[in-house]
DNA sequence: CCATGTGTATTAATACAACAATACACCTGG
DNA sequence: CCAGGTGTATTGTTGTATTAATACACATGG
Protein backbone atom coordinates (compact mmCIF):
# COMPACT_ATOMS: atom_id res chain seq x y z
CA UNK A 1 0.00 0.00 0.00
CA UNK A 2 2.85 2.47 -0.95
CA UNK A 3 5.56 3.36 1.57
CA UNK A 4 4.49 6.66 2.88
CA UNK A 5 6.32 9.23 5.02
CA UNK A 6 3.85 12.26 5.31
CA UNK A 7 6.62 14.04 7.88
CA UNK A 8 9.78 13.76 5.09
CA UNK A 9 10.76 17.00 3.04
CA UNK A 10 9.81 15.02 -0.04
CA UNK A 11 6.31 15.63 -1.11
CA UNK A 12 3.91 12.92 -0.64
CA UNK A 13 2.72 13.15 -4.03
CA UNK A 14 6.17 12.55 -5.23
CA UNK A 15 6.78 9.77 -3.31
CA UNK A 16 4.00 7.84 -4.51
CA UNK A 17 4.98 8.62 -8.22
CA UNK A 18 8.83 7.71 -7.70
CA UNK A 19 7.69 4.41 -6.12
CA UNK A 20 4.71 3.76 -8.72
CA UNK A 21 8.07 4.14 -11.39
CA UNK A 22 10.54 1.62 -9.29
CA UNK A 23 7.86 -0.78 -8.63
CA UNK A 24 6.87 -1.28 -12.38
CA UNK A 25 10.32 -1.09 -13.93
CA UNK A 26 11.21 -3.81 -11.01
CA UNK A 27 8.12 -6.07 -12.32
CA UNK A 28 6.40 -6.21 -8.62
CA UNK A 29 3.40 -3.93 -10.01
CA UNK A 30 2.19 -5.98 -13.60
CA UNK A 31 0.58 -4.67 -16.61
CA UNK A 32 -2.76 -4.49 -16.11
CA UNK A 33 -2.84 -4.80 -12.23
CA UNK A 34 -5.39 -2.13 -10.52
CA UNK A 35 -4.13 -0.27 -8.06
CA UNK A 36 -5.95 0.52 -4.70
CA UNK A 37 -8.44 3.35 -4.76
CA UNK A 38 -7.31 6.86 -4.06
CA UNK A 39 -9.63 6.67 -1.23
CA UNK A 40 -8.18 3.77 0.28
CA UNK A 41 -4.48 4.83 -0.19
CA UNK A 42 -5.78 8.25 1.38
CA UNK A 43 -7.33 6.89 3.95
CA UNK A 44 -4.64 4.27 4.83
CA UNK A 45 -1.92 7.06 5.78
CA UNK A 46 -4.70 9.53 6.85
CA UNK A 47 -3.53 11.92 3.44
CA UNK A 48 -6.01 14.01 1.43
CA UNK A 49 -7.64 12.08 -1.66
CA UNK A 50 -6.33 14.69 -3.85
CA UNK A 51 -2.89 13.94 -2.62
CA UNK A 52 -2.74 10.43 -4.60
CA UNK A 53 -5.26 11.67 -7.16
CA UNK A 54 -2.53 13.99 -8.46
CA UNK A 55 0.15 11.10 -7.91
CA UNK A 56 -1.95 8.83 -10.29
CA UNK A 57 -2.69 11.60 -13.11
CA UNK A 58 1.65 12.41 -13.05
CA UNK A 59 2.11 8.72 -13.44
CA UNK A 60 -1.01 8.50 -16.23
CA UNK A 61 0.58 11.48 -18.22
CA UNK A 62 3.78 9.80 -17.91
CA UNK A 63 2.77 6.65 -19.19
CA UNK A 64 3.18 4.58 -16.45
CA UNK A 65 -0.85 4.12 -15.14
CA UNK A 66 -4.20 3.80 -17.30
CA UNK A 67 -7.59 5.11 -16.45
CA UNK A 68 -9.94 2.00 -16.07
CA UNK A 69 -13.28 4.29 -16.49
CA UNK A 70 -15.54 3.27 -13.60
CA UNK A 71 -12.92 0.60 -11.93
CA UNK A 72 -9.81 2.90 -11.08
CA UNK A 73 -6.01 2.62 -12.63
CA UNK A 74 -4.17 -0.11 -14.12
CA UNK A 75 -0.31 -0.21 -14.66
CA UNK A 76 -0.23 0.63 -18.30
CA UNK A 77 -0.03 -2.76 -20.58
CA UNK A 78 2.06 -0.65 -23.20
CA UNK A 79 4.75 -0.97 -19.85
CA UNK A 80 7.33 -4.01 -20.76
CA UNK A 81 6.56 -6.48 -18.25
CA UNK A 82 9.87 -5.49 -16.73
CA UNK A 83 12.82 -2.97 -17.81
CA UNK A 84 16.02 -4.09 -18.53
CA UNK A 85 19.19 -3.85 -15.79
CA UNK A 86 20.54 -1.17 -17.52
CA UNK A 87 17.10 0.67 -17.36
CA UNK A 88 16.59 0.48 -14.00
CA UNK A 89 20.01 1.06 -13.05
CA UNK A 90 19.29 4.53 -14.93
CA UNK A 91 16.54 4.99 -12.73
CA UNK A 92 19.36 4.81 -9.45
CA UNK A 93 22.54 6.77 -10.91
CA UNK A 94 21.18 9.94 -9.64
CA UNK A 95 21.08 8.86 -6.01
CA UNK A 96 24.41 7.07 -6.56
CA UNK A 97 26.38 10.05 -7.53
CA UNK A 98 24.91 12.35 -5.14
CA UNK A 99 26.20 9.17 -2.43
CA UNK A 100 29.70 9.25 -3.98
CA UNK A 101 29.90 13.10 -3.83
CA UNK A 102 29.03 13.10 -0.30
CA UNK A 103 30.79 10.27 0.82
CA UNK A 104 33.91 11.96 -0.90
CA UNK A 105 33.35 15.03 0.91
CA UNK A 106 33.02 13.35 4.29
CA UNK A 107 36.27 11.28 2.93
CA UNK A 108 35.07 8.73 3.90
CA UNK A 109 36.89 5.08 2.83
CA UNK A 110 35.16 3.63 -0.02
CA UNK A 111 35.16 0.33 1.09
CA UNK A 112 33.62 1.13 4.59
CA UNK A 113 30.48 2.80 2.61
CA UNK A 114 30.40 -0.56 0.30
CA UNK A 115 30.49 -2.48 3.55
CA UNK A 116 28.09 -0.81 4.99
CA UNK A 117 25.25 -0.48 1.84
CA UNK A 118 26.00 -4.11 1.36
CA UNK A 119 25.11 -4.99 4.89
CA UNK A 120 21.73 -2.82 4.20
CA UNK A 121 20.99 -4.44 0.76
CA UNK A 122 21.41 -7.82 2.10
CA UNK A 123 18.30 -7.34 4.44
CA UNK B 1 33.06 27.53 -3.27
CA UNK B 2 30.85 25.24 -2.42
CA UNK B 3 28.78 23.05 -5.25
CA UNK B 4 25.44 24.82 -5.66
CA UNK B 5 23.00 23.57 -7.62
CA UNK B 6 20.39 26.42 -8.28
CA UNK B 7 17.81 24.01 -9.82
CA UNK B 8 17.90 21.50 -7.41
CA UNK B 9 14.78 20.76 -5.53
CA UNK B 10 16.83 21.19 -2.54
CA UNK B 11 16.87 24.88 -1.18
CA UNK B 12 19.87 26.39 -1.91
CA UNK B 13 20.79 27.54 1.92
CA UNK B 14 20.20 24.35 2.81
CA UNK B 15 22.51 22.39 -0.04
CA UNK B 16 25.58 24.82 1.55
CA UNK B 17 25.00 23.97 5.37
CA UNK B 18 24.40 20.21 4.52
CA UNK B 19 27.94 20.59 2.42
CA UNK B 20 29.44 22.38 5.54
CA UNK B 21 28.93 19.78 7.58
CA UNK B 22 30.45 16.92 5.90
CA UNK B 23 33.24 19.13 4.64
CA UNK B 24 34.06 20.35 8.37
CA UNK B 25 33.54 16.54 9.21
CA UNK B 26 35.79 15.25 7.05
CA UNK B 27 38.17 17.62 7.89
CA UNK B 28 38.49 19.27 4.24
CA UNK B 29 37.75 22.52 6.58
CA UNK B 30 39.79 22.64 9.67
CA UNK B 31 38.72 24.85 12.86
CA UNK B 32 39.83 28.81 11.89
CA UNK B 33 39.67 28.65 8.76
CA UNK B 34 38.24 31.60 6.98
CA UNK B 35 35.67 30.62 4.68
CA UNK B 36 34.51 33.25 1.46
CA UNK B 37 32.16 36.31 1.95
CA UNK B 38 28.70 36.02 1.89
CA UNK B 39 29.31 38.47 -1.16
CA UNK B 40 31.96 36.35 -2.55
CA UNK B 41 29.69 33.42 -2.41
CA UNK B 42 26.88 35.25 -3.86
CA UNK B 43 28.18 36.89 -6.65
CA UNK B 44 30.34 33.80 -8.12
CA UNK B 45 26.94 31.92 -8.04
CA UNK B 46 24.84 34.44 -9.07
CA UNK B 47 22.11 34.29 -5.78
CA UNK B 48 20.86 36.27 -2.92
CA UNK B 49 23.38 37.47 -0.43
CA UNK B 50 21.12 37.10 2.61
CA UNK B 51 20.40 33.45 1.27
CA UNK B 52 24.11 32.57 2.06
CA UNK B 53 23.85 34.78 5.34
CA UNK B 54 20.98 32.70 6.23
CA UNK B 55 23.13 29.60 5.49
CA UNK B 56 26.03 30.87 7.30
CA UNK B 57 23.66 32.06 10.11
CA UNK B 58 22.18 28.67 11.03
CA UNK B 59 25.91 26.68 10.67
CA UNK B 60 26.22 28.99 13.42
CA UNK B 61 23.94 28.04 15.52
CA UNK B 62 24.56 24.55 14.56
CA UNK B 63 27.79 25.40 16.13
CA UNK B 64 29.66 24.93 13.16
CA UNK B 65 30.89 28.24 12.12
CA UNK B 66 32.08 31.37 14.15
CA UNK B 67 31.62 35.04 13.80
CA UNK B 68 34.74 36.55 13.73
CA UNK B 69 33.52 40.18 13.96
CA UNK B 70 34.98 42.00 11.27
CA UNK B 71 36.90 39.58 9.41
CA UNK B 72 33.96 37.03 8.26
CA UNK B 73 32.97 33.70 9.31
CA UNK B 74 35.32 30.67 9.83
CA UNK B 75 34.90 27.36 11.28
CA UNK B 76 34.35 26.72 14.97
CA UNK B 77 36.83 26.03 17.21
CA UNK B 78 35.67 23.91 19.28
CA UNK B 79 34.93 21.69 16.54
CA UNK B 80 37.07 18.38 16.99
CA UNK B 81 39.61 18.69 13.99
CA UNK B 82 37.93 15.21 12.04
CA UNK B 83 34.56 12.91 13.60
CA UNK B 84 36.08 9.55 13.86
CA UNK B 85 35.26 7.73 10.92
CA UNK B 86 31.61 6.24 12.99
CA UNK B 87 30.30 9.79 13.17
CA UNK B 88 30.77 10.84 9.81
CA UNK B 89 29.40 7.33 8.72
CA UNK B 90 25.83 7.99 10.77
CA UNK B 91 25.65 11.21 8.36
CA UNK B 92 25.76 8.93 5.72
CA UNK B 93 23.56 7.02 6.94
CA UNK B 94 19.73 8.15 5.79
CA UNK B 95 20.65 8.58 2.73
CA UNK B 96 22.54 4.73 2.53
CA UNK B 97 18.83 3.49 3.60
CA UNK B 98 16.92 5.25 1.53
CA UNK B 99 19.16 4.03 -1.34
CA UNK B 100 18.67 0.42 -0.51
CA UNK B 101 15.01 0.81 -0.52
CA UNK B 102 14.94 1.73 -3.77
CA UNK B 103 17.21 -0.36 -5.29
CA UNK B 104 14.65 -3.55 -3.72
CA UNK B 105 11.75 -1.65 -4.90
CA UNK B 106 13.70 -2.00 -8.71
CA UNK B 107 14.91 -5.73 -7.89
CA UNK B 108 17.94 -4.54 -8.84
CA UNK B 109 21.09 -6.99 -7.75
CA UNK B 110 23.26 -5.81 -4.62
CA UNK B 111 26.33 -6.69 -6.08
CA UNK B 112 25.61 -4.58 -9.05
CA UNK B 113 24.81 -1.46 -7.57
CA UNK B 114 27.70 -2.14 -5.25
CA UNK B 115 29.78 -2.24 -8.39
CA UNK B 116 28.50 0.70 -10.00
CA UNK B 117 28.43 2.50 -6.60
CA UNK B 118 32.00 1.65 -6.23
CA UNK B 119 33.32 2.66 -9.45
CA UNK B 120 31.92 6.22 -8.79
CA UNK B 121 33.43 6.00 -5.19
CA UNK B 122 37.17 5.77 -7.45
CA UNK B 123 36.75 8.76 -9.70
C1' DC C 1 -32.19 1.78 -12.54
C1' DC C 2 -29.60 3.79 -9.12
C1' DA C 3 -26.67 3.28 -5.04
C1' DT C 4 -21.99 2.99 -4.87
C1' DG C 5 -17.81 3.14 -6.37
C1' DT C 6 -14.29 5.37 -9.51
C1' DG C 7 -11.11 9.68 -10.57
C1' DT C 8 -10.87 14.83 -10.80
C1' DA C 9 -11.80 19.85 -11.65
C1' DT C 10 -11.91 23.88 -8.93
C1' DT C 11 -10.94 26.81 -5.42
C1' DA C 12 -8.67 28.14 -1.35
C1' DA C 13 -5.40 28.15 2.57
C1' DT C 14 -0.92 27.95 3.95
C1' DA C 15 3.77 27.83 3.84
C1' DC C 16 8.19 28.41 1.91
C1' DA C 17 12.16 29.98 -0.82
C1' DA C 18 14.45 33.38 -3.00
C1' DC C 19 15.12 38.00 -4.31
C1' DA C 20 15.57 42.99 -3.74
C1' DA C 21 16.86 47.15 -1.63
C1' DT C 22 18.16 49.29 2.39
C1' DA C 23 20.31 50.46 6.44
C1' DC C 24 22.95 49.16 10.24
C1' DA C 25 26.77 47.72 13.60
C1' DC C 26 31.10 46.19 13.75
C1' DC C 27 36.19 45.52 12.91
C1' DT C 28 40.42 45.80 10.06
C1' DG C 29 44.22 47.95 8.13
C1' DG C 30 46.67 51.56 5.89
C1' DC D 1 41.05 58.42 11.76
C1' DC D 2 38.29 56.43 8.25
C1' DA D 3 37.57 53.95 3.90
C1' DG D 4 36.38 49.54 3.03
C1' DG D 5 35.58 45.12 4.40
C1' DT D 6 32.71 41.85 7.41
C1' DG D 7 27.69 39.75 8.61
C1' DT D 8 22.79 40.91 9.52
C1' DA D 9 18.24 42.84 10.51
C1' DT D 10 14.21 44.54 8.16
C1' DT D 11 10.55 44.95 5.00
C1' DG D 12 8.30 43.83 1.06
C1' DT D 13 7.44 41.29 -3.18
C1' DT D 14 7.23 37.44 -6.21
C1' DG D 15 6.70 32.93 -7.56
C1' DT D 16 5.83 28.37 -6.47
C1' DA D 17 4.54 24.16 -4.01
C1' DT D 18 1.77 21.44 -1.17
C1' DT D 19 -2.20 20.07 0.84
C1' DA D 20 -6.95 20.48 1.77
C1' DA D 21 -12.22 21.01 1.14
C1' DT D 22 -15.91 20.60 -1.78
C1' DA D 23 -18.62 19.35 -5.50
C1' DC D 24 -18.93 17.07 -9.77
C1' DA D 25 -19.10 13.62 -13.88
C1' DC D 26 -19.09 9.15 -14.85
C1' DA D 27 -19.18 3.93 -15.03
C1' DT D 28 -20.13 -0.32 -12.62
C1' DG D 29 -22.99 -3.99 -11.18
C1' DG D 30 -26.55 -6.11 -8.54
Amino acid sequence: MFAIQPTSAEPIYRQIVEQLRRLIAGGQLVAGELLPSVRDVAGFHAINPMTVSRAYGMAETEGLLERLRGKGMAVAATTRSTATQAQRMALLEPQLQDLARHARELELPGDAVLRRLGRLLEE
